[in-house]
DNA sequence: CTGGCACCTGTCCGAACGGACAGGGTCCGC
DNA sequence: GCGGACCCTGTCCGTTCGGACAGGTGCCAG
């Protein structure tokens, strides 16, 4: 992927509609916004349908829990197989994932890989009519998850304008799902807002005796919520509370 | 700024060196690679020299103190006189940072405004060279420090052209100077490797017991090294210390 | 060789924390 | 009306924390 490959495969206004896709991108906040988002990709390269997910990983990398999921057009009967025969643990796409910084074009794995179990799972997904497109994942940076999302078409990926413009295209949808999953996460709120102010005030060093004073309550009751925020975070004692709330964007760092 | 500015002021060329300069500043993570990246932009506009820093914010979100500076061929006396006379108090452009997302142009500032200190301002300016150019200030997402960074040049943003550029290119290079940044933390060492790794297990919750178990040595060790960070990050207890150290990038998030 | 830094260790003690036992209240949806 | 959220309060008690006193080592630059 060089300049040349830019100047060679798009034509003038490729470049300009790449640009704009990945302005908009940087603009892009809501669940919402990343769905209007991918209509403008889709009017850029033949992308009928896409699957986006934002996972929570384990201390190893390997995906824990799936946190949100934006679909658009993709096919549910997949998604369900996918999900309740846990195909992730055989997806030669996910086994790839996280390797490399660079979208996996399912072609290319297709070839150069023979092993009867792959070719048992893209034949399972040629059943839904996925058989073109190309998956990309990738670490947040200052958070434990990650996103996973897949693109697919028919003659997405064997024109070199196409995988051009996936290849630059890519990294911002990236960032673009990690701000949608810090918008969603404090959307739906799984902290109180007396649990946060408490966290809030804890994560200056404040002691309990401190908030009270500041939250105009007793320190009885300063107690009560950060034992409640404890225990929703799977937390031991206030550090790891304050830890898991700020990386997981539940306060800020004001 | 539409994707019609786009296609209306920049060549086919202009369009392939932006998102190639895009693409690089994807890829920037040492101050050494952010030089690079201003020599690249460099060539695209006429830049002749440029200082970018990173600096710390109060709780108001003013400019506490500077922690690195980039400097690219930008006069020194300038910047002597800046820090010294505190020219920032009184920078028509620093006024408007964070308030605005976009690029400030020196040139419409001057235009819009006419009050005598501003003009002086521009005065003290002019005689280090500074005429034409713009500037830009950024919140980091996850930290309370911001990127400042300015660019001159004669003729720099006389021409639609160059502005066009300078606007979608702004923001990926605040990115890159993110990067930059915490790259930069962890290399001067502000924290001992015994503190951060102190640190990585508090944030986990453990006791110092626990620490002391895993990391082999006596529990007042333990307190020792936990009371230097302490101290190091301002902090008043374990859990100020965990939220600095996390929001400073000086430990992960595993 | 000496000062400085990072590393490690000990004891004491008051303050802070977190768990477990309680008990109140309001408001909203089913 | 009643369960279920949030919100608030109390006491007791063992554990943990953090500060203050103290001591030691090894290593490296000036």
């Amino acid at each position: 992927m060089t300049a040349a490959d830019l100047a060679r495969y798009l034509s003038k206004y490729d470049l300009v509609a790449t640009l704009d896709l990945i302005d908009a991108a940087l603009q892009t906040r809501t669940q919402e916004q990343f769905q209007r988002l991918m209509g403008l990709a889709g009017g850029l390269v033949p992308i009928e349908n896409s699957h986006a997910s934002v996972a929570d990983l384990d201390e190893h990398g390997a995906i824990e829990r799936t946190r949100h999921q934006i679909n658009i057009n993709f096919p549910t009967g997949w998604l369900q197989a996918y999900r309740q025969q846990r195909l992730i643990t055989e997806d030669p796409v996910a086994k790839h994932l996280f390797v490399s910084d660079r979208p996996l074009i399912w072609g290319q794995i297709r070839q150069s890989n023979r092993e009867a179990a792959d070719r048992r799972f893209y034949g399972r997904a040629a059943e839904f009519g996925l058989r073109d497109g190309f998956s990309f994942g990738a670490r947040f940076v200052r958070s434990r998850s990650a996103s996973f999302f897949s693109c697919a078409g028919a003659g997405l990926t064997s024109d070199r304008r196409h995988i051009t413009i996936i290849q630059y295209m890519v990294p911002h949808l990236h960032s673009a799902l990690a701000k949608v999953h810090t918008s969603l996460l404090k959307s739906q709120p799984l902290l109180t807002p007396r649990e946060i102010e408490v966290l809030n005030w804890a994560k200056f060093g404040k002691t309990n005796w401190d908030i009270s004073v500041q939250m105009g309550i007793s320190e009885r009751a300063v107690k009560y919520h950060l034992a409640n925020a404890m225990f929703k975070l799977h937390a031991g004692n206030r550090s790891q509370a304050v830890a898991v709330a700020l990386s997981q964007g539940l306060i800020d760092w004001g």
